[in-house]
DNA sequence: TTATAAACAACAAACGTTTGCGTATAAATT
DNA sequence: AATTTATACGCAAACGTTTGTTGTTTATAA
């Protein structure tokens, strides 16, 4: 059985209010028994029960996070921001992984409402206008946006720009049968991205076909199908944007096996900069989003949304927006010209 | 403000006491009013407070986990079994992130015992024989053995035999002059893969020259900087069997930015199999733990110990070996013979 | 018709805290 | 010495549950 203010109470005599005032550094008790106190608290090895506290206090000291997976290595950072963030301030973290499945992440949202979690980070399985979190009562965050609603709060890096810088270096690099193999269709991400590389194409005057557009999951081998079918039906294919670099790795795999040499045959594009893509035997050309810092910056604004909360002041949303990054690596080559200008 | 049974019981003239009865399946509500218990309840959006429930029934639903790191796809995969499993019975993890760190590693100890959870899966940042869990008096299991407590349960893979698997294929290809790169010194888990290793050679009657023993830490840095020590002042080397992947990708990622081949001039084993040594451009030869597995039955076997310990019988300490192997890919080859036979 | 059990509802204590309020004691002021 | 003031401490309620005990109603059998 656990020590509880009771029990060192008996043992000094005195009442357990004192003890608990002694113990929280409240006034009302003398140096002398706040000393005691402590002492003996120390040598029966007392821990506080958070579940007692959180129950009079209404604050657990704990965020819910709700993510679709850990093995991609994008969340993963980003998971390590908001971890790492999260101990910094005494917080501890509910991590729930959704698999992508929206009733999955309404399961979370209850549990973490009936454990009373003082506020949510979560990356949506699903963007749609009737939201899991419409009408939650808590501080929550989203990584990307994903809610038709406009105080709906998120972080996200600037997909349209990062679509943009893929699609402009592809064609700066003289590319011009360019496929765009997107993530969740429909996506808020997803539709960004895509509105950036177009208007790369549109900038520059080139045109876009359209029937090179394709959609692919977050894994290697959903880039290693997706470009299987590509390069079966489409063999004028000479660069791929490829919305995640695991995507990307994917479609690399295809090539590796095919016979066909990044940069040189097919320019291939990623977005994320996971650590893999570095690596010189991959060595992925790549729009590096600034992962740990997401979660650190998603944590720091949920916890000051909460302490917004507690002290009564509104909590206005916040569509914090960070830079994207072209890495130039060796699966895209400059003045690559395949095409003769015309 | 929440709505809580009082509300209900209020709003339908009745004591809240029926309303738990009613809510809990409990004997003594007539069907009529449960049912009307049950709709209200629904109407005014209830949600049972956990933190009050886990106060009276002295359970929380929760489970404490401590790992050094998540970037590593080892953990990462181990993670993933330990929290889907955790959330097909129902219960809640938190994560926590040691960095490698003791003192961090007794923090979280310590916030888990404020906050009752019902048991603690752990991968020690060290092994010593002061444990941190020492006097935890909490159902706990470990990721590999790492203490010299005897009723320490663990879940591990059986790494002499890991070791043996990884020095007796590359002695099988041909190489002589082979590395060993160890993990933490003096972890249970370097020095079984060191015995396994050298067992290999006994018996074979082949000796290991033990100044090609390293140690290096669980990133690809790490495996970087020991390769280029190593090879900068031993140029003979012609084979190195890397205890983790990570480190092997560092290794790997030398190797190819000295024009040197893998396999044919320097044969790679890693240890783990993390999802990216598959990739062709990788194609790492290494020893694979069941990794998911290796959570799952982490979680399974600390439920298990959870309920025994609420019905008041002893739990007997666990120790779980599962079987590694080898899985052979582009990094090694058979008949290798550098060396001519003498 | 009355006794009796069964079915249900209400009461109250408990879980381990925090905290407003009242009071006893000691110190300070007149 | 009498009165005020500050301080230390105890009391009790509250947080939202569960659950054993007691009280009341209703149906059933004698």
């Amino acid at each position: 059985m656990n020590v509880t203010i009771k029990d060192i109470a008996r043992e000094l005599g005195i009442c357990y209010s004192s003890v608990s005032r002694a113990l929280n550094g409240k006034p009302g008790v003398s140096e002398e028994t706040r000393k005691k106190i402590s002492e003996t608290a120390e040598r029966m090895g007392y821990r506080p029960n958070e579940l007692a506290r959180g129950l009079v206090n209404r604050v657990s000291k704990t965020i819910g996070v709700i993510i679709p997976e850990i093995l991609n290595p994008l969340f993963n950072e980003i998971t390590t921001g908001i971890l790492e963030t999260a101990n910094k301030n005494k917080y501890d973290v509910f991590l729930c992984i959704s698999n992508w499945d929206r009733k999955k992440e309404a399961e979370y949202l209850q549990t973490f409402l009936e454990k009373r979690v003082d506020g949510v980070i979560i990356k949506s399985a699903d963007d749609s206008p009737a939201d899991n979190f419409d009408n939650l009562r808590l501080p929550l965050i989203g990584f990307e946006n994903s809610s038709a609603r406009d105080n709906f709060s998120f972080v996200e890096v600037d997909n349209v720009k990062g679509g943009y810088l893929a699609a402009k270096h592809l064609l700066d690099c003289g590319y011009r049968k360019i496929a765009f193999i997107g993530g969740k269709k429909n996506s808020f991400s997803h539709n960004d991205r895509y509105r950036g590389f177009l208007k790369a194409f549109e900038e520059k005057h080139i045109s876009f076909n359209r029937s090179l557009t394709f959609t692919g999951e977050f894994n290697i081998d959903s880039g290693y199908k997706v470009a299987k079918e590509m390069f079966s039906q489409n063999n004028e294919v000479d660069a791929v944007f490829a919305c995640n670099d695991v995507t990307a790795l994917g479609v690399l795999k295809y090539l590796d096996q095919n016979n066909l040499k990044p940069a040189d045959d097919v320019g291939v594009v990623g977005f994320d900069d996971i650590s893999y893509s570095d690596l010189p035997m991959v060595d992925l050309t790549t729009i590096r989003q600034p992962k740990y810092l997401i979660g650190k910056i998603m944590m720091e604004s949920l916890l000051e949304d909460i302490k917004k909360k507690k002290s009564g002041s509104d909590i206005i949303s916040r569509k914090i927006v960070l830079e994207p990054e072209l890495i130039e690596r060796g699966t895209t080559k400059r003045n690559f010209l395949k095409i003769p200008p015309r």
